[in-house]
DNA sequence: GGCTTGGTTGTAAAT
DNA sequence: TATTTACAACCAAGC
């Protein structure tokens, strides 16, 4: 008995490596490959920026021709998913409904909705994972339920779990033609909108072209040069290079337009060949790994992406401050290398990991003491390759809230990328402004005397802002404040220890909500 | 439990 | 000017 199936394209918009389509591929006699562009759903679990929702409709426009390249169609049907869902199950008659696993909270429960919409209207539902090199819950059973913390303790794990799932076949005209694909008329009726159809800004500068054609050209370009893969290093790579030193591939990976498992097989095969290769932590495998930890570990976490209620993350009292955060999020802080990250993540949508480093270091422990939950928010809108897990992940790393305690060590606004572009052409590239400043003063050119900066062509304070703080007086106050912080949770812990120590405070504490509490059961304790 | 070890990518002084 | 060394000192994990 074969089905009537649409198969839901969510993140995987490629037909490379991609097990649901394939196996909706097999069950099936008639398939409509469809996304449903959900706007409310996109932009209030996402907040997708505009080259974001450029990068997206490329990659849909590209997953549409190669699907007719195939003898099918992409079906983009604008509107509220359920909705539409109901609609076309009853139109299509349906029976199946295939669709990618995701780990995000927004999607799982959008995959909880379709299940119980398929018990109602009486089809089946098939999800796969692929998007991640393993399951993740196979992690966290093999760890006793709960994530690993540490890197270290992670590749542990996956050490006793072995290699990732395979790859499966490529889809092939075949394949299509044993199931009925769409009506001519149908892929008319739902073609893949233009930016200008959901309002969205043209002009889009990003080197960045979206789609599954232009990440496999990006990827097997990088992987020709096997030299290069073997020896990669990632703290060796440079952050403030013109032209990325690191793969670029992110965005690929981001919205399934690259599978993961595939590259990881392709980076094997080289590795299998070469005499010497790099390992995990800064390997190219290595960095798969990370993607993998942080997507682990938000499994598994509450509240993963804010402060309160996260139990992995430190506690603190951050500033709020809305003009700092602004002309941070804008590149107005006044420090040059801060500004011209920035800028090329506005215009890009993409900047190196050590970029990312320095920029949320200044904006959280390092001079601003802004909250990382609002510099995720900007990274969220503008990144190309803005990812639920690693992007809070990372946040929570650099601001020392969780993964990464070592909080004396912070990035020099100033220093940092002298060590890798001393003449400041990443900083004349992205601040036009500063072009012709003399290079002794390119990271700070406020010091540089009036003369010099008539001659410069730019006056500072006038053409370029004066530096919103000093930073080392910042740092300083900022690490005192993160002592504090860390002191505090100190007694509190000990607290909490101490108590503990007499079983009958257990049971007190452990009953102490406020439902009880209210009713008098529990005496108040004095805070 | 207490103690040790090590951590993707620092800073500043001393050589 | 480059390279080495001391610095301060956190936490998860493992014995």
């Amino acid at each position: 008995m074969l089905h009537r199936t649409i198969h839901l394209f969510r993140k995987e918009l490629r037909l490379h490596d991609n097990p649901v389509l394939l196996a909706a591929l097999q069950s099936s006699e008639a398939l409509y490959p469809v996304y449903i562009l959900d706007r409310a759903f996109l932009t209030s679990s996402m907040h997708i920026g505009a080259l974001r929702w450029h990068f997206l409709l490329q990659s849909l426009e590209d997953l549409h021709k190669n699907l007719g390249q195939l003898g099918s169609c992409l079906l983009v049907i604008q509107g509220e998913y359920e909705s539409i869902l109901r609609d076309h199950i009853q139109k299509w008659n349906i029976t199946q409904v295939t669709l990618d696993a995701e780990m995000e909270p927004f999607y799982k429960e959008m995959e909880a909705n379709i299940q119980r919409l398929g018990t109602e209207l009486g089809f089946e539902v098939l999800s796969l994972v692929s998007h991640s090199l393993y399951d993740t819950q196979r992690i966290l059973d093999l760890n006793g339920g709960s994530p690993p913390l540490t890197y270290k303790r992670f590749l542990h794990i996956l050490s006793l779990l072995g290699d990732p799932e395979v790859p499966v076949r490529n889809l092939t005209a075949e394949d299509f033609q044993r199931c009925r694909a769409p009506d001519p008329g149908l892929a008319e009726c739902y073609r893949v909108p233009l930016p200008v159809d959901l309002k969205i800004s043209p002009e889009n500068l990003s080197p960045w072209r979206g789609g599954e054609t232009e990440g496999l050209q990006r990827l097997e370009q990088h992987l020709t040069d096997e030299g290069w893969v073997a020896s990669f290093t990632k703290p060796k790579t440079i952050p403030n290079s013109l032209l990325p030193s690191t793969t670029g591939l992110s965005p690929y990976f981001s919205m399934g337009c690259l599978s993961v498992r595939t590259f990881f097989y392709r980076l094997s095969n080289i590795y299998a060949q070469a005499k010497h290769h790099s390992l995990p932590p800064v390997s190219l495998q290595g960095q798969l790994l990370w993607r993998e930890f942080f997507y682990t570990v938000a499994s598994a976490t509450p509240n993963f992406t804010q402060m309160v209620g996260n139990p992995i993350c430190l506690q603190i009292c951050w500033y709020r401050d809305a003009e700092r955060l602004h002309k941070w999020k804008m590149a107005q802080t006044g420090f040059p290398w801060i500004d011209a990250i920035m800028t090329q993540l506005r215009q890009e949508g993409w900047i190196h990991h050590l970029a990312r480093h320095a920029v949320a270091c200044f904006l959280t422990r390092g001079d601003l003491w802004i909250s990382w939950e609002e510099g995720m928010k900007v990274f969220e809108e503008l990144l190309l390759d803005a990812d639920y897990s690693i992007n809070a992940g990372n946040w929570m790393w650099l601001s020392a809230s969780a993964f990464f305690h070592q909080y004396t060590r912070i990035f020099c606004p100033v220093r940092f990328g002298k060590r890798t572009d001393p003449q400041g052409n990443y900083i004349r590239k992205y601040l036009p402004i500063l072009k012709n400043f003399p290079s002794k003063y390119i990271y700070e050119p406020w010091t540089a005397s009036e003369e010099e900066q008539k001659q410069a062509g730019c006056i500072i304070g006038q053409d370029y802002p004066f530096p919103m703080v000093n930073h080392k007086e910042a740092s300083d106050h900022n690490l005192q404040l993160m002592k504090q912080v860390r002191e505090e949770q100190h007694r509190t812990a000990q607290l909490t220890r101490d108590d503990a120590d007499d079983p009958m405070e257990v049971n007190v504490k452990r009953d102490h909500s406020e439902e009880n509490i209210s009713k008098g059961k529990v005496a108040r304790t004095t805070e």
